[in-house]
DNA sequence: CTAGCTGACCAAAACGTTTTGGGGGAGATA
DNA sequence: TATCTCCCCCAAAACGTTTTGGTCAGCTAG
């Protein structure tokens, strides 16, 4: 290349760097040149020197304990990460999805990304410290429960999601709520129960709170029935369930036993999936908006690798929607 | 990293890769000290030295047609690249979803990519070109219809998806059926086209075909039925429409003039999305296994960049099934 | 005793950039 | 004429590996 516009590679690096100082003819000169032989620098010499590869990495901790990257009807994940590899091409970066990097079959490519967003991390997660350790910027999508100090995340607008779950429930005419959430030690499910309880103490209410594997599927939500069904407790009339699988699950064996939703018990579930569209009668869901939260997460990241040291960005904030459907549709 | 362990870079290198000759008990001590430093090798300075990053770029050129990567519905493209990045995952490579790399507004990273799947390359397309000018490996989903010579690509399949919706229209009595087909220049288009055409001719049927651009989704759809309705010819009695938008647009058209499916048409769309699965009467589809495509073309591109210049693996074949629903449902 | 071989290790080149620290020529000033 | 200042440009270092082509010591064979 340098040879063809008759100047040093110093001089073709700056051309088209915009850098030093290059008469103007000769700078135009060695872009048309570059343009002519369809010449661009060296992605990966440029990253060796830079320590800039131009590459995100994603990793989705549920899909990591799940152990299926595709599971059944869910596809808040595939959306997610669609919408953020959309994005990140939008900023100028490659994005690659990834497993647990700690894992150890992790591609050699891992630590080579410039930055990394990792969905629902998990109590103290060894995936953070890996990075914090390898001085690799990080943005979560959910905070780590343990890591306070940890504040580049965002999501945190789900907590509002159980009031305003319970709001809906109230208003048609709820009195006992139970509420159903996963094993996964995110903060997706440590901070719902935590709502909802603080909710229940503040109402005089006795909190009715399940804890139910991911993994289990529609499955583990059969079983939450029939231990509510078993259970010497009357039975509540609206369940409030996080994970759109176990709600279809719980829906499907109150059904089996007789009840009736929405009259007998009402039931939303706290993400939206093709469970809850397509189960009968369709389950009120709250809809985590994927590609809206994927947008803002690499835009988060790709502001943070971007900034000055002093003015670094703020997390962004994301607004949920109920879409309410036949499960809560009373009268 | 070599001061730890009191040898010499070579002999890092050579303990941590297994080349070169080094005494047993050396190499032990290195691999030790590099477990204990969390040391392993750059990827990027090794990705210099040896032109490999470990990376697969995925382009899917309808999407760059269509405009947009989330068009509404259609999650056959989503859900291949959720699979091919799984798949190169566990072959050890990191997979980056891009945009057409010769719009210019490409991530520098793309031509670092140590191979490409191009799905559904368009007639001469130019990425392709510039792929090979570049000299980087490539595998196809569907064929360059001007680029005979190009045999890495599989999806051939498809073709016979032509043969087996005529052979279950015809055994559900239909009598005259007619093509709609996309208007992107690809294989799937042209190559559905040409064996209905063939069919016809060999069955003595004059053929009745409608080619309809991608982008409009369903109201394309509504617009041919329109021009059916409104052609001096009669109605045929079945449609094989490629795209499920289209046909979930045929459908509502025809209804809205009073037809009905499947008594007075039938029609069975080309892929399955989200409008043949949830449109009434249900739409019977073919199934094109996006999952299985996925794997195989990850597969067979890494056996490719793998493989010994003398025994170059061949295009595995995938195998597609008819969905059958409500709307090919007589009787 | 010497030449040759082998086993263990290492220095240096190469990969293609970016960046640093000049170098040299032309014009301006003394 | 000598010096100073710009303005352009460039050589070389550095990034962290892999690979090539050694060196050196210790043995073995002649």
């Amino acid at each position: 290349m340098a040879r063809h516009a008759g100047v040093s590679i110093t001089t073709v690096s700056h051309s088209l760097n915009g850098k030093g100082v290059v008469a103007k003819a000769t700078r135009q000169r060695v872009i048309e040149v570059a343009a002519e032989l369809g010449y661009s620098a060296d992605a990966i010499a440029r990253g060796l020197r830079s320590n800039r590869l131009g590459l995100l990495g994603l990793v989705i901790r549920p899909l990591d304990t799940l152990g299926s990257y595709q599971p059944e009807g869910v596809d808040y994940f595939l959306r997610f990460a669609g919408a953020a590899a959309v994005e990140a091409l939008d900023c100028g970066y490659g994005l690659v999805l990834m497993r647990d990097p700690t894992a150890g079959n992790a591609p050699g490519i891992a630590l080579a990304a410039d930055g990394f967003i990792i969905s629902d991390p998990l109590a103290g997660d060894p995936v953070i410290d890996l990075l914090t350790r390898n001085a690799i910027p990080l943005v979560a999508v959910g905070r780590d429960v343990e890591r306070p100090d940890f504040t580049a995340w965002l999501g945190g607008g789900t907590l509002r999601n159980v009031d305003s779950v319970i709001a809906h429930l109230s208003e048609r005419g709820a009195q006992r709520i139970a509420l159903v959430t996963g094993t996964d030690e995110n903060s997706w499910n440590a901070d719902s129960e935590n709502s909802y309880r603080e909710w229940a103490a503040e109402n005089n209410q006795t909190p009715i709170v399940y804890n139910q594997d991911e993994r289990l599927g529609e499955e583990g939500g059969r079983e939450i029935a029939e231990e509510l069904l078993a259970s010497d407790a009357s039975l509540p009339d609206a369940i409030y369930c996080l994970t759109g699988r176990h709600a279809a699950g719980i829906q499907a064996g109150l059904q089996a036993a007789g009840y009736r939703i929405p009259e007998d018990v009402m039931i939303v579930a706290g993400s939206d999936s093709e469970q809850t569209r397509n189960s009968a009668p369709p389950i009120t869901s709250v809809d985590l908006a994927p590609e809206a939260t994927a947008k803002a997460a690499v835009a988060y990241l790709v502001a943070l690798l971007e900034a000055d040291e002093d003015n670094q960005p703020l997390p962004p904030e994301i607004a949920y929607e109920l879409r309410e459907r036949a499960s809560t549709q009373r009268g």
